[in-house]
DNA sequence: TCCATTGCCTAGCAATACTAGGTATGGAAG
DNA sequence: CTTCCATACCTAGTATTGCTAGGCAATGGA
């Protein structure tokens, strides 16, 4: 998911993805390539993602990967369950409160 | 953290927290005994809880987790890190709808 | 020439959630 | 009385996956 939305706003190879939840994140996640490469091999796999080959400005080649159709409907059915999951472990942590009231 | 928490507010035995679980979480979590008897194993292996053998009014043998202190002080350190954890996501989440506006 | 940075990759380990079984007791239903 | 359900515990094995620890290659500066 975490991948997927750094892709949302636009399109990115690997190495920026990475930095770019890094800086997202404040430093929160600072994923290893070896976490993040095969998450991308996954999910392009899992038809979530599409990529292609480009040079960058100074000719170092990137595999570029974006969203496809089905990866920003698969970022939504996340975000829902994130938010489902988080709710359900908050209720899970603030129950005990509730009763030293 | 989910087993700990459900600890939190009283002693329990594996059964019981399973559905306190299910219970507090209204169905999000509905974890397989697979999965919590093991866990319990765990906490209790590195001290974050404590067990002894009981008997149910009609006597049947029940195992009785409580948090130690070990669990206690874990559970609060967890909570840090979910909080941590949580916001994290939700910057990543929340940053290209900001870009939208 | 050597190293840091960018940029990609994978083999293998370790952790762990879950499936799919097993055991045993008590009470209710037939 | 036997069978089944609910309670209550357990574990072996599988599949997934995050990460460590490497490797490869090109560029540009020291």
């Amino acid at each position: 998911m975490i991948v997927l939305a750094a892709l949302e706003a636009a399109p990115a190879h690997g190495y920026a993805i990475i930095e770019e939840i890094r800086r997202r994140s404040g430093g929160a996640f600072d994923l290893p390539e070896g976490t993040v490469y095969p998450v991308l091999h996954r999910l392009e796999t899992s038809q979530l993602l599409s990529s292609h080959w480009e040079k960058s400005p100074i000719g170092r080649r990137r595999r570029v990967y974006a969203l496809t159709k089905h990866g920003s409907a698969s970022l939504a059915a996340r975000r829902t369950s994130w938010v489902q999951f988080s709710s359900a472990i908050e209720a899970l942590l603030a129950e005990p409160k509730l009763c030293r009231t």
